[in-house]
RNA sequence: GGUCCGUUGGAGAAGUGGUUUAACUCACAUGCCUUUCACGCAUGCAUACACGGGUUCGAAUCCCGUACGGGCUACCA
């Protein structure tokens, strides 16, 4: 059989060789222990969490061991591709601060191992295609999907595996003139490798998150180049992590079965075979009560998208994602609270091995304690940040008047007060909060019937000096709580509660929400001290006036 | 069906033959503090090593089997 022939007959106009363009990429210069990562999304127009986990994870590797990090986008189906879907992918990862050093989203200097979109890479892969069948080790076939589908039928009923392998795969020795034959009348084909592998032998594969594990040699005549002459993901990820260096391929488990696939190619190849990181999936609690991996589909709420628009802060996110990666992070984070998580020793041994649940809880206890370590300056700049990402123009007001959004922060949130707030989790909620100081009477939320606190307004106002100091203020709260039938101190209050209408606390509680519009707020005295003499008064007055 | 991976309290997770009466974090509860909430501190809860055999003086840790969960089994990635 002369196979340099049958190459010829189906490739007939490529440009170049295979020598060609290894010699176009040619290894990284970078130092030893410099190791290459990629992340390929492919365009669907939806990336949740698990993007993110994955991505977080090449990141640190590369660039903790002073490496390359780029991006690919396997857009070889072109059935799944969603117009915008690059853009949103690219968006997602700046939101969340993951930075390239090179790749799709670099253009026009996207980097010297591009192009980085797999659609534009054809011909690289049908030139190495073209190699591999003149050297006997790929062929084409002319199956037809129903054929195919014919066979799977005929396999199952056999109770046999099913697949193109063995006897089974009809197209393996066409002759010269038959593939003529099927060419002259216009068919379509793809070409297939020649598997030589044997199902019963098995062999330990070093996996540098799994450890070792068992795989078994393939054996099925897989499709490497599609009829319409882009390559299936087996062998673009061959090819294209061969050529772009990629010293650790990480991926998800769910490509830990087509791994014997991919040696059987690289050997077929001649290639070096790079190292491999399997990454868990990330699951969920099912409606049902059953744990199931995050689905694109029914889980819509897990789209990194679902965060930035509750305004989650990004690296708060990371935070908790390198508290799945990596079990000691957590600690060295607790340990750490002020060093930036790029100081933390990442590494691949300390990842989990089982599916890691989703817990939105402890992202949020992550994300409140992570703002609540915000200063004013920083919590401004993150606010901007997150009303101009979402184009929420209705708040772009609050940062007109700065002084005025200082003021409230610190009111709001006890920003540069001593006592700092630990319950606002994400963006969204801190612009309500703000919303709510700007229309600070919520008089449904007195705890007590409008005709009192009216009173008890009414006699605050009368008594109150802005010079008077935390203490001598307080005093003067206790003798208007007396004055009305409510007890001036907590202890006496909560051993005979029957005696009075309620505490010097409820009183405070109508004060509060006169002057903040929240129930919950740091120190009164503090508050009307920073809010000044007469806006405190003003708002107090404003509140009375709607109790008439 | 075949094949691979996994299974430690409600959740994440450490521990890979003997200071383990099994860390730590979240959740939950209680107490202290306190003019509220939150913070902080302290304490507690949680009947946690999937099950059954085996190896051993000794097993969460090693071996075998079973169950359960997940992935793959496409001209999808």
């Amino acid at each position: 059989m002369d196979y340099q022939k049958l190459a010829d007959m189906l490739f007939p106009k490529l440009k170049h060789d295979c020598q060609y363009y290894i010699d176009k990429y040619p290894k990284r210069d970078l130092p030893e222990k410099a190791e290459v990562l990629r992340i390929a999304p492919s365009p669907t127009g939806f990336i949740h969490l698990g993007n993110l986990y994955g991505a977080l994870a090449d990141e640190r590797i590369a660039h903790q061991s002073e490496g390359v990090f780029f991006l690919r986008i396997e857009d070889t189906d072109s059935k799944r591709k969603v117009p915008g879907a690059v853009d949103a992918i690219i968006s997602s990862f700046d939101y969340f601060q993951i930075y390239f050093d090179e790749g799709a989203h670099h253009q026009p200097h996207e980097g010297n191992y591009g192009p980085y979109y797999q659609k534009q890479r054809a011909e690289i892969y049908q030139t190495f295609a073209k190699r591999l069948v003149s050297e006997g080790k790929a062929y084409p076939c002319f199956c037809s999907g129903k054929q195919l589908t014919e066979k799977r039928k005929q396999q199952k009923s056999l109770n046999e595996a099913t697949g193109y392998y063995g006897k089974w795969a009809t197209c393996r020795n066409l002759s010269l003139e038959e593939v003529q034959t099927h060419l002259d009348n216009k068919e379509k084909f793809v070409i297939r490798m020649r598997s030589t592998g044997n199902i019963e032998n098995q062999s330990t594969f070093h996996d540098e998150i799994k450890g070792d594990i068992t795989v078994r040699e393939n054996d099925q005549d897989i499709v490497i180049i599609k009829t319409d002459g882009i390559p299936t993901y087996h062998f673009a990820h061959v090819i294209d992590d061969t050529l772009m260096h990629t010293t650790i391929v990480l991926r998800g488990e769910e490509w830990l079965g087509t791994l014997p696939v991919h040696l059987e190619l690289f050997k077929m190849l001649g290639f070096k075979l790079p190292k491999y990181a399997h990454t868990t999936v990330l699951m969920k609690i099912d409606e049902t009560g059953t744990k199931r991996k995050l689905s694109k589909r029914k889980d819509p709420e897990l789209s990194l998208d679902y965060y930035r628009q509750l305004g989650y802060h990004p690296y708060a996110v990371k935070l908790y994602l390198m508290t799945l990666l990596n079990w000691n992070f957590e600690q060295w984070h607790l340990k750490n609270p002020d060093t930036h998580l790029e100081e933390f020793k990442f590494s691949l041994d300390k990842m989990g091995q089982s599916g890691a649940l989703f817990d939105l809880d402890k992202l949020n206890n992550i994300s409140k304690t992570y703002l609540a370590r915000f200063s004013l300056e920083e919590m401004k700049d993150f606010l901007k940040m997150y009303v101009s990402s979402q184009k929420k123009e209705e708040y772009e007001m609050y940062f007109d008047n700065e002084e005025y959004l200082d003021k409230i922060l610190t009111l709001g949130m006890g920003l540069d007060l001593r006592k700092r707030r630990k319950d606002y989790i994400y963006g969204a909620q801190i612009l309500e909060s703000i919303d709510l100081f700007y229309h600070h009477n919520r008089v449904d939320d007195f705890n007590c019937d409008e005709e009192t606190a009216k009173t008890l307004l009414e006699q605050f106002v009368e008594t109150y000096d802005y010079g008077d100091d935390n203490s001598l203020w307080f005093e003067k709260v206790k003798e208007l709580s007396a004055n009305n039938g409510y007890a001036s101190e907590m202890k006496a209050y909560r051993e005979n509660p029957e005696n009075y209408r309620g505490s010097v606390a409820d009183v405070s509680e109508v004060i509060r929400i006169a002057v903040t519009g929240h129930k919950n707020s740091p120190d009164l005295w503090t508050i009307m001290q920073i809010l000044g003499k007469e806006e405190s008064i003003n708002r107090i007055n404003k509140t009375i006036k709607e109790l008439d």
